[in-house]
RNA sequence: UCCUGAGUAGCUCAACGGCAGAGCAUCCGGCUGUUAACCGGAGGGUUGUAGGUUCGAAUCCUACCUCAGGAGCCA
């Protein structure tokens, strides 16, 4: 009977077979042990020399690295059995080889990272990126349950755009007969057209942004979901973003500790990531850097956390902050001038406005920023005006205030940044199947 | 764009002014419980590129290329 080997403990003492890939063989003489992978898990399979025919022996004495096989045999439980699950192997009865691999560039030991970058392709088999790509997987399907099941309606915006989202210096530009159009940077402004058909929408989709950034949390193509809602203020939007967030880490630890196992995460950290998280305003977390910077001995540190009010937080600050907690943290209240054009100003203070970032534990930074949006069509126009972006660019925007014009919010949550920090990944090239980054567009 | 560091066998690295080396991978041989198995043997090199210093350069100097880490910018 076919199987899968992510099933293979429902089998004991039954023939099974099982198609796939060598990942490994420990040659023993009249014993060979075949690490054998599905898809769904590594299987370890032996053959006995006395128990096969010799032209069968043969294969397994010779296999490769990556070969193709079907290998039949008999289940059996053997704790000292490794793999994935592991605990049971394949005492195989038949083995057929599909076809035998040349020599595989990727050894079960420690390579480079621009190796296994150009070998990206193959380095997907390998168990670790096996483990965070199921866990992507997974992140994602949570994304969208959640959403759809708390009356979110997915609402697909364009890729190709006529205008920048907001700033113009970091599209990608193309080429759309003979006029020029732009890889979107974010759907945002699509969604804010949206919410006044469906009330509560989302946009899940790849962002594109070409900023010359050369760093562990950088892609040059993204996931990226923004969520949109009508009727919604700061605190509601934090309100369910922290549910949001918990919601996607409690699923990834429900179904994947075995992933989590083979990243040797720390889960620890990511059990205790539920409602609520914390919440301080940009005052006090520049208030708390200051503090901390007059308190360090040390002179480099104390310049990586300079800050006056009116900066934009850099990452040594994000880290900072972050790691005065032991959840993710909300940051509240940025100063208007670091900020998009079309953020709420906080009631009689213009200075400061209606946004927030979530900065997730460990280091791993802002993993979501949002905003109440302008919703009167003189200010919107005005701010417009202030930054000098073309306004015809945004008329149809701009129309959205005269009609209905309702108080609304938003924010974008980075998929890559999200599924670094949950599977406690230093880098996030290892996040998604193939990273676009400043240096690298193969494979 | 800036700062710092690194490019030597297919891969990971050593040799740091005096004969180009090891482990893994590959090939051959041995082993009935391996966990990146182990033991013995073999093949494998324009030392990133170009120039310079020197009797002699992988090694020192200059420029360039590539990559990594960080900054800025951002999710």
């Amino acid at each position: 009977m076919l199987i899968q080997v992510s099933d293979i403990a429902r089998y004991e003492g039954q023939e099974v077979t099982l198609r796939g890939w060598l990942y490994n063989r420990t040659d023993k003489g009249r014993l060979q042990f075949l690490l054998v992978r599905d898809g769904s898990g590594v299987a370890q399979c032996v053959a006995f020399k006395k128990e096969l025919p010799p032209e069968v022996f043969e294969i397994a004495q010779t296999l490769t690295q990556e070969s193709s096989v079907i290998v039949t045999g008999v289940v059996r439980a053997d704790e000292r059995a490794p793999g994935y699950p592991g605990g049971f192997e394949v005492g195989i009865t038949g083995l057929e080889l599909v076809q035998m691999a040349g020599e595989y560039p990727i050894q079960p030991k420690d390579h480079g990272v621009e190796f296994l970058m150009d070998n990206r392709h193959l380095w997907v088999r390998s168990s670790r990126q096996w483990a965070i790509l199921r866990i992507r997987a997974t992140i994602i399907h949570t994304i969208r349950t959640w959403l759809d099941d708390h009356g979110y309606l997915l609402v697909d915006t364009p890729i190709l755009t006529p205008a920048a989202g907001e700033n113009t210096t970091t599209l990608f530009e193309i080429d759309y007969f003979g006029q020029p159009a732009y890889l979107a940077q974010t759907g945002q402004l699509y969604n804010e057209a949206n919410i006044g058909s469906f009330g509560k929408v989302y946009c899940f989709g790849p962002t594109f942004r070409a900023e010359k950034s050369k760093t562990r949390r950088h892609l040059m193509e993204f996931w990226m979901v923004e969520p949109e809602m009508a009727f919604f203020s700061l605190e509601d939007l934090m309100d369910m973003e922290e549910q949001f967030v918990s919601a996607i880490v409690q699923s990834v630890l429900e179904k994947h500790r075995m992933e989590l196992d083979i990243l040797e995460r720390d889960t620890t950290r990511l059990e205790t990531v539920t409602a609520p998280f914390y919440r301080i305003s940009y005052d006090e977390a520049v208030e708390r850097l200051q503090q901390l910077a007059a308190e360090t001995d040390d002179p480099e540190r104390k310049a990586e956390l300079a800050i006056t009010w009116g900066d934009d937080f850099g990452a040594p600050h994000e880290t900072a902050v972050a790691e005065m907690f032991d959840k993710p943290v909300f940051v509240y209240h940025y100063p208007t001038a670091a900020k998009a054009f079309y953020m709420q100003p906080v009631e009689g203070r213009p200075e400061s406005c209606r946004s927030v970032d979530l900065l997730a534990p460990e280091g791993y930074g802002e993993i979501t920023g949002g905003s109440e949006r302008i919703y009167d069509a003189d200010l919107l126009k005005q701010r417009i005006d202030e930054i000098g972006i073309s306004p015809e660019n945004y008329a149809w925007y701009l129309d959205l205030r005269k009609y209905g014009s309702v108080p609304h919010a938003g924010f974008g949550l980075g998929l890559e940044r999200t599924v670094a920090w949950i599977c406690g990944l230093p880098h996030i090239r290892e996040t998604v199947p193939y990273a676009r980054m400043l240096n690298r567009l193969y494979p």
